[in-house]
DNA sequence: GTCACTGTACTCGGATAAAAGTTGTCCGAGTATGCCTGG
DNA sequence: CCAGGCATACTCGGACAACTTTTATCCGAGTACAGTGAC
């Protein structure tokens, strides 16, 4: 079990995007082009991301990607659920309630005991991701990458580049 | 995504091998059919358990499986593992090192900024299985289940029966 | 000079194929048991 | 009556298909900009 490759490749888009100047857009191409990843299905992410309301798409010429709210208000959270779905990792199919030895009097617990665990675990992944959003990846980038690193990315951007 | 229904009833499996007598072998057909899963993919699941070392399995008539230590040394991390796999949820496929604005010169932090909140929730996901065993289910099914469920299993089990 | 219109080029969005991983199944190798035979 | 050997039936273990999910791709609908022409 692992997560899908487009939760990586939306966590970066999203970072990225939470560092343009304000009302700038990028298009699908250009995000795809800067990670290096395939386009069209880059796209399907986006759009996963844009129908949770996490970022907003303007359609046309020097239309793109930016993000719909602060990235204040943006967990990591909110970006995994977006592109992988928010179903739970682990699904009870409550095949306790299947044995043969059980009496049609019995009155099951309401959760399973061993889903009980598996979602106490899932909650404290979920909220470890919610604790962190994305404003808090990005000042930690911040601090790590090369000063001028900000600098380098608009200058790629600007449309004579790439 | 999603853990594989083998975590499921590997768990169950788990659970119900905890409550038999010291000693006692139960075979993977009739694990199978105490849960109502097909049989011959149960095995799988009890397979990868036996090579972590969680059941030891004999072979021969009479022979089947059983807890290869104490239930309270067993914790709910090492059976998800044993039959997921013990890689990560989260795996970073470093996509930033390929971006076109970086420089030969530029030195990354070992870790993405991403894949560490990653991780962090992750670890957070493990903590929380390791620190439950199987003595533990077991003991919180017995406040929950009829009184005589014990002994309705054993009789089940016995031969004759089934 | 200003405004409205039209054409164009670019964007997103969903519908459509290929690949991988999971789920399900089968048959062969090995072993402890129970029976049979011989002493 | 007891011990040894043998056939048996049962077990696990790994190798082999079918299906679902993920990955990858394409083309059409829609939109904002830029140029053109009329006023």
């Amino acid at each position: 079990m692992r997560l899908s490759e487009g939760v990586e490749w939306a966590s970066h888009c999203v970072v990225v995007l939470a560092g343009l100047p304000e009302g700038m857009t990028l298009p699908a191409g250009r995000l795809a082009e800067l990670h290096g990843v395939p386009g069209p299905y880059l796209a399907k992410a986006l759009q996963a991301l844009a129908r949770a309301g996490i970022v907003r798409s303007s359609s046309g010429r020097y239309g793109g990607y930016q993000l719909a709210r602060p990235a204040s208000d943006i967990t990591m959270l909110d970006v995994v659920e977006a592109v992988e779905g928010g179903d739970e990792l682990f699904r009870c199919t409550e095949i306790r309630k299947q044995m043969p030895i059980r009496r049609p009097s019995d009155t099951f617990p309401p959760v399973c005991a061993i889903a009980a665990v598996m979602h106490r675990a899932e909650a404290a992944w979920r909220a470890e991701l919610a604790a962190t959003t994305v404003a808090d990846v990005v000042g930690n980038l911040l601090t790590q990458l090369p000063p001028d690193a900000g600098d380098r990315l608009m200058t790629w951007l600007s449309p004579t580049s790439g």
